[in-house]
RNA sequence: GCUCCCAUCGUCUAGCGGUCCAGGACGCCGCCCUCUCACGGCGGAAACCGGGGUUCAAGUCCCCGUGGGAGCGCCA
């Protein structure tokens, strides 16, 4: 079961959805037809000022599998209005944090610099309307107002001073344009994950929809785009909570429902605090880079404020089959890379040896490995994957397999390679020379039968064998070792080691 | 400062009023296995933030406190 196991599938999530639909019918029967008719559709609207951030990638995650539970469609919309801080270069190492973590969205990437006449229009009918009007308060007066009422220990918020204004101060004065927010009443925000929240009208403040260029502001865009592309679920982080309440009464304004919104909360670092560059690994792509399998990254990225049970591992398809907004914890959580190292080694232990080694060969390579040369990488993963908990270090302890060691481990080499564990070298040598036939099984009868004939214990033999071979004190058992070495470079390196332990007796004699 | 959110082992979590002297996982400790390191197996230490209610019964519901966090931009 887990890892590999494709099985039921997403298939089965069909007559769940039913199901749910079918209760709603019986208590609103009107809206019946509507409801089974309504189409998930999520979405994930990074802003392209930086990397794919993990916590990013998380609630992505949780978008997507949410479309995917539900035959739904995920959309990938660039939030890219803030011309100054967005760059291609971020777009594209979002789009390559999905692609490595496969993530793939059915629409988009739509990108909000390309819809800024959708939203001017939008905003000349919110004007026309009533329900928002020019501001022609200057910057100046918006910051003096803001120090004011914080030196009042008030909220800061705007004072409404061009609310009612009919005049323009001077016919071609600079204005922004604010939403008109309801002055009584409270927003009530069904949560799929917090539960009911309220805020009080009184709490909003007219907030700025387009700025003195005309260019629109955040709040706006995320609703036209929600609004305009049928946004269904809107599966965000919790800093956003907040704005939420403006959100449903500029999309009310505009006569229509508001979607879905279930606040994740956020990913803290393993100190507890605010995930920032100091913690290290925070974009999806140093995880490629520090050797996580996209699949464990998935896997452990889910487990972070949802569970299923008791369940640890899960394929895509479990995922997608048993995720559900509504086990979504509604506490941050804090990173754990103890626990990552090791689903991580359950992946490499438990995928497809091929899968795995493809991984393998992009580190290999990091480190200036040619895998073509030694032994296949498939037969590394088998050897090694007992005792790697990332794929870094399963090329680092595998760097022998494809070049002689530069050094010998210190330690390992002053308890293993002098003068006492010379005569079992020598007879290894000479046994493994004659060995008939290179193949694990038989390697390993060669080395029992040294161990025995010099009436060692085999740890006495195998182990100046494993520093002799792999330069340290650690290596797959000895057998296998030999055997993907193969009879050429192990003779050599057992040469190399009889040459080594000559050479430091002359040294101390 | 105001508003909102959050609170079970170190960490991720189970728990949805009685089955909890609180379960699982990572990590940690010990033992077993063993040619190294591991893997694996077995065992162990480790938590309901505090105080009030509600109830026959509270980790579970309510209130207050405390502690964390978020928001309050012509950023998103």
């Amino acid at each position: 079961m887990g890892i590999l196991g494709g099985g039921a599938g997403g298939v089965n999530a069909a007559p769940a959805v039913r199901a749910r639909a079918l209760v709603s019918c019986a208590l609103f029967p009107a809206s019946a037809e509507r409801i089974v008719r309504m189409t998930v559709k999520t979405r994930f609207a990074p802003s392209p000022t930086g990397y794919l951030h993990i916590g990013g990638a998380r609630t992505a995650l949780f978008s997507w599998l949410y479309a995917r539970k539900h035959g739904g469609s995920f959309v990938l919309r660039v939030e890219d209005t803030d011309q100054e801080r967005s760059t291609q270069e971020s777009v594209n190492a979002i789009l390559e944090g999905m692609t490595w973590l496969g993530l793939e969205y059915d629409e988009g990437p739509f990108y909000q610099t390309r819809r800024f006449d959708r939203y001017r229009e939008v905003i000349q009918r919110l004007l026309d309307e009533g329900k928002a009007y020019k501001c022609y308060c200057s910057k100046e007066r918006l910051d003096a107002l803001r120090e004011e009422q914080q030196k009042r220990k008030e909220k800061p918020r705007y004072d409404g001073k061009c609310r009612d204004l009919t005049e323009p101060p001077s016919p071609d004065a600079p204005y922004v344009v604010r939403f008109r927010n309801p002055l009584e009443g409270q927003v009530v925000v069904d949560d799929r994950v917090h539960g009911r929240v309220a805020f009080s009208n009184t709490e909003l403040d007219d907030l700025i929809i387009a700025r003195t260029d005309g260019s629109p502001t955040y709040n706006l865009t995320v609703v036209v785009d929600d609004m305009d592309m049928g946004i269904s679920h809107v599966i965000r982080g919790d800093d956003h909570l907040n704005n939420t309440p403006r959100q449903v009464n500029i999309l009310h304004a505009l006569g229509v429902e508001a979607p879905v919104y279930a606040h994740v909360p956020m990913i803290l670092g393993e100190d507890g605090k605010r995930l920032s560059k100091r913690h290290g690994a925070v974009s999806v792509m140093s995880y490629r880079d520090e050797g996580y399998l996209p699949e464990a990254v998935l896997n452990y990225l889910v487990r972070l404020g949802w569970s299923h049970g008791d369940q640890e591992i899960f394929s895509l398809d479990e995922m997608i089959q048993l995720f559900d907004i509504d086990d979504l914890n509604a506490k941050a959580s804090a990173l754990n890379v103890s626990k990552l190292n090791w689903l991580n080694q359950q992946y490499m232990k438990a995928m497809d040896p091929a899968h795995v080694a493809r991984h393998l060969s992009w580190h290999m390579g990091q480190l200036g490995v040619d895998p073509a040369q030694g032994p296949a990488l498939e037969d590394i993963v088998v050897a090694q994957r007992e005792r790697s908990h990332t794929l870094v270090e399963m090329a680092r302890n595998s760097l022998f397999f494809y070049r002689m060691p530069e050094s010998y481990d210190d330690k390992a080499a002053r308890k293993n390679l002098k003068a006492d564990t010379r005569p079992a070298l020598e007879a290894l040598r000479a046994a493994l020379a004659a060995a008939p036939e290179w193949q694990r099984e038989r390697l390993h009868e060669t080395v029992t039968g040294v161990a025995e004939s010099l009436d060692l214990k085999l740890g006495k033999v195998a182990q100046p064998l494993r520093v002799a071979l792999s330069g340290g004190p650690v290596s797959p058992p000895i057998d296998e070792t030999l055997e993907l070495l193969g009879r050429d470079r192990s003779l050599a390196r057992i040469d190399a080691a009889l040459q080594f332990i000559d050479q430091q007796g002359q040294a101390a004699g």
